[in-house]
DNA sequence: TTTGTAATTTAGGTTAGGCTAAAATATAAA
DNA sequence: TTTATATTTTAGCCTAACCTAAATTACAAA
């Protein structure tokens, strides 16, 4: 069965506010997530029920079928490899890709996708870190905890923001971190929690607690 | 203002069945061109009237204004660049792109098509021979003239295809036609105008006058 | 165990883009 | 000039995806 671009858009939410499926979601949060009314939502889930890809209760959240895993990982999929090509072959910036890979994530083309993926030479990780699944939704994980969490003079290599907005995004570039970047904590201030961070051993740069936190570090 | 999705395609075909404008357009021709019914026809028009890209008089057709001229060629634009990537990054086959193009030419993204252009090293023409428009919708026509209204003898090089159906395309891949081909006729059938042409000086094929009045020749 | 309140659903409405059936109109033929 | 008919529009209905306001429900606090 067939899913309409708003119901990708709602059971995508769904996957990602239930941590993957692991936890289950309220109607309000996903209200929030896609700047919608509870109302609106309540007739979204009753729909996503019907077609199976959640488990709809009244009243009691929703938690997201195998099915509807499925699905959420194949758009989320064409989401990541459109935002490289973005970034690889038309020099988009990190904070450019996002509103554009939302519309092109749900043309629909199994052939596109799989011929785009051969083309980008089979990525595994988006411009902003995250992994891409496969064509059966297989997603490679890698172990990665936020940076504030990084112990004094711990070192290791920034691999993934948790935040994409372009805000942030530019932020990160003003201040000289990127993805592949090699780090080690040099402070970190018990007063407000705040870090100095050594960047490839030449730069040093000051963040408060709320960026390291969305900052993913692969420990070394 | 912006168009949706929908109007953008009713504006195309309004302004291909208008002849880029020349002509105007009956409902009934474009409820044939968009596979719609005729009622839902007058509806559109009503709105692509109101949105000043289309003149729209009850009852006498409706022809397209330079606001609406201008838009549908930038949709045009965008098909054809998208189709040109199709083939010539993601080696799709030149019948397997335009149901593709169809979705690809609604993406909202100026700076996307910007880079898309240059990616491709600012093509002039899609797989199909037609022309690309510049970013201000002017279009470089080549003269040309259908296969079957050649002289007998007559050289040209094949520039364009009149119909980009997969049928017929498919049908040019089997006989060994395609756009760039150098010909010439060997001999038209007076019977029912079938010819006969030499491709690259070293393939003779045979093929009905139906099939040659959708292929287009640039003289030489 | 009752009750207050926040969360959620339902009821009813809107717009976009379709449809069918009926009415209106232009125009070609008589 | 009248009339037949093909074309086009209108009226009324449908579904998807939103909305607001009202009703319902779960559950925490009393
Ligand atoms: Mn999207
Ligand atoms: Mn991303
Ligand atoms: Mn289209
Ligand atoms: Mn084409």
């Amino acid at each position: 069965m067939n899913l309409t671009t708003a119901e990708e858009n709602y059971l995508k939410a769904i996957y990602h506010l239930s941590d993957g499926g692991k936890k289950s979601v309220s109607t309000n949060d996903v209200a929030g997530e896609m700047n919608t009314k509870p109302a609106s939502v309540s007739d979204m889930l009753r729909k996503l029920g019907e077609k199976e890809v959640i488990e709809y209760r009244k009243y009691y959240g929703v938690n997201i079928t195998d099915e509807g895993k499925k699905r959420a990982l194949q758009t989320i999929r064409k989401h990541r490899l459109w935002e490289v090509f973005l970034v690889e072959k038309l020099n988009f910036a990190w904070d450019e890709v996002h509103e554009v890979a939302e519309e092109l994530e749900h043309i629909q083309s199994p052939l596109l996708i799989q011929r785009l993926d051969a083309f980008l030479n089979y990525p595994k990780f988006d411009p902003h870190g995250d992994p891409i699944p496969d064509e059966f939704g297989d997603v490679r994980a890698r172990p990665r905890i936020p940076l504030n969490e990084m112990e004094l003079n711990q070192s290791g290599q920034i691999v993934a923001v948790k935040d994409s907005s372009a805000a942030f995004l530019r932020y990160l570039d003003k201040v000289g971190a990127y993805i592949g970047a090699r780090i080690k904590v040099l402070d970190k201030v018990e007063f407000d929690g705040s870090l100095e961070i050594l960047v490839d051993q030449k730069k040093n740069i000051f963040m408060s607690k709320d960026v390291a936190g969305n900052i993913l570090v692969l420990q070394s």
